[in-house]
RNA sequence: GCGCUCAUAGCUCAGCUGGAUAGAGCAUCUCCCUCCUAAGGAGAGGGUCGGACGUUCGAAUCGUCUUGAGCGCGCCA
């Protein structure tokens, strides 16, 4: 047990004493900020005193004669009614020992017994990832590493929008291209793609098909299209790939188009709620949550991209999840409201669906804005920027900071290889733990770390105690960037143990063997930090 | 006009279910390697937490109003 818990049931037990039967969630025990707060803090005396009639310094007072003292050296009264509570050395040192004989598996909560499908990025295979879906792909591929981490069963998955208008885009941008490689004198329309990438494509396909390809014949248009959708895509994969980045199930608008009958759907479960107006299909979504009623036929008889994708959603409820996460750039924010309600409509709760919002990426360079255009092809892509500035410093800097915050991306700063890149400072503080332990290979480890005193010390330590509860409370907030923000903390602890503190003295073996076993501790916490962001962390640099 | 997201140090941002003196990095300024990686450490300066009111013993955090910024409000996807 964690002795924040231990703490808890301590006050639990002494309220019994007055008839007060609390439960673990309704005590708070914090980490006190100032070290003559104490090691932890609580609050309880304070929120309780009202209820039952006392002053809260008189509660805390009572509270502080009715403890068990097992694990605490002793325990002040202060300020208002805060109880402070000094741990023992040695009940704290222990988390050392339990780290080590967890490894990899320390901070990893217990299994939660819960579905989650996460899609993310999702983008068009009309091109390029640009700036913004690579912070999807990093934000929404650490989101899953931290649920699964904290015990989720965790699916990430990626929608393929085969079946609209940007389809066909690339296929008449390809069928352009073609058509110029061949001689024709064809400028290409501003509504096109004009990444170079198509050209490279379009060489291709002339390669292998060239010399069959009628030019207004539909079918081979279609044939150039699909050729021109699987390359980009193919393509995509493969950035994916290299920003550590894989997922387990793509599925096609097409698919789901074809073999789960959209119109059937519509038909069978949305009659109630859908009506005809000026030739096309609107649901009524004002009924939940939307502000709108929407469009999902045309007034042509086709569908608009809603209806779709909602018979999207409900497949992927029927293969059982407990919980979707759409991961999508923050201007897609109206559809939240519109596909909740969708779901409303089948009876599933509007919490079944979170979507975490991701906002813009401003990329900077030498303190100016690099603009970015997919269609101009001078953006900066996801690949260009693993080649730049490696994908550790990449993924790093995009979830360093929540979701819902506007980032910068200091291009200068993410690929300087110095103290000033958070992302070295941390992996340093890894390698020069590795360092240490290579050197004193031959020292043995005293994992009962009896020897740790100093304020450096209890300092690494406490925010070692720290990490099983980051990932608990992170995890279903989604929120990577506050293991980033921890990250930070645990190399700063690192850094000033190792500045202050000498850990390999042959003269005094004893103290060596502790600060050894809290460097091994650290550097598995740092490893498995490092490790839910998708960042490695290596021995030596 | 309606809605969503946001507003914290010169800049970029943290701040967990409300807590005791609001934090970090960059930038500026001082110091520290005969010693395990100086890609490091110690320290200084820098703040009306956009504003107002409210709830509370207690508010950067919760509520209402207000100001400003970005985005969205298609039979586009």
């Amino acid at each position: 047990m964690s002795i924040e818990n231990s703490l808890k049931n301590k006050i639990i037990d002494a309220f019994k004493k007055l008839n007060v039967s609390l439960s673990e969630q309704d005590i708070v025990i914090e980490n006190s900020r100032s070290p003559e707060h104490g090691d932890y803090a609580t609050n309880v005396a304070l929120k309780y005193a009202s209820r039952l009639g006392k002053k809260p310094i008189e509660l805390a007072n009572f509270l502080k004669g009715n403890l068990d003292m097992s694990e605490i050296d002793h325990i002040e009264i202060a300020g208002p009614g805060f109880i402070n509570f000094f741990i023992k050395n040695d009940a704290i040192n222990s988390i050392v020992k339990k780290i080590i004989l967890e490894g990899d598996k320390y901070g990893h909560g217990e299994d939660k017994h819960k579905k989650i499908n996460v899609e993310f990025v999702s983008a068009n295979p009309t091109g390029d990832l640009h700036l913004g879906h690579a912070r999807c792909a990093a934000v929404g591929d650490s989101i899953c590493r931290l649920y699964e981490f904290a015990g989720y069963d965790v699916t990430r998955e990626f929608y393929v929008n085969n079946a609209g208008n940007q389809i066909r885009t690339l296929g008449l941008s390809l069928d352009i291209r073609l058509r110029q490689l061949h001689g024709e004198k064809i400028e290409l329309p501003d509504d096109s793609y004009h990444a170079n990438d198509i050209i490279d494509i379009a060489k291709q396909y002339d390669k292998e098909f060239g010399k069959d390809y009628k030019v207004g014949d539909a079918k081979c248009l279609a044939h150039l299209t699909e050729y021109g959708m699987k390359a980009e895509l193919k393509k995509i994969e493969k950035d994916l790939e290299l920003f550590r980045t894989k997922f387990d199930i793509y599925s096609f608008e097409t698919d789901v188009r074809k073999d789960h009958h959209v119109e059937d759907v519509l038909k069978n479960k949305f009659s109630k709620y859908s009506y005809i107006q000026d030739g096309a299909t609107f649901l009524r979504t004002t009924d939940f949550l939307d502000d709108k009623d929407r469009a999902v036929i045309k007034s042509d008889g086709s569908f608009t991209y809603l209806m779709p994708d909602i018979a999207y959603h409900l497949i992927k409820l029927s293969r059982g999840y407990d919980q979707l996460i759409d991961v999508l750039g923050a201007d897609h924010h109206g559809y939240i409201n519109r596909m909740k309600s969708a779901l409303m409509m089948q009876g599933y709760s509007k919490d079944v669906l979170e979507v975490e919002l991701v906002q813009v990426v401003r990329l900077i360079k030498d303190g100016e804005e690099v603009k970015m255009s997919k269609r101009t092809g001078t953006g900066v892509s996801l690949r260009e920027l693993c080649e730049e500035v490696g994908v550790d410093a990449t993924r790093y800097f995009f979830v360093s900071r929540a979701a819902s915050s506007h980032l910068d991306f200091d291009l200068n700063l993410a690929s300087e290889q110095s103290s000033n890149n958070p992302v070295y400072y941390a992996q340093y503080a890894h390698a020069r733990i590795s360092k240490v332990l290579e050197t004193a290979k031959d020292i043995k480890i005293d994992l009962d770390a009896p020897l740790l005193k100093e304020k450096k010390e209890m300092d690494l330590l406490k925010l070692l105690i720290e990490f099983p509860k980051l990932i608990e409370i992170s995890a279903p907030k989604r929120a990577p960037h506050m293991v980033a923000t921890y990250i930070q903390s645990l190399a700063a602890a690192i850094h000033g143990f190792y500045s202050e503190c000498r850990v390999i003295d042959r003269d005094h073996l004893d103290v060596t063997s502790s600060r050894l076993a809290l460097m091994k501790a650290s550097q598995i916490v740092m490893k498995n930090a490092l490790s839910v962001l998708g960042v490695s962390a290596p021995d030596k640099m």
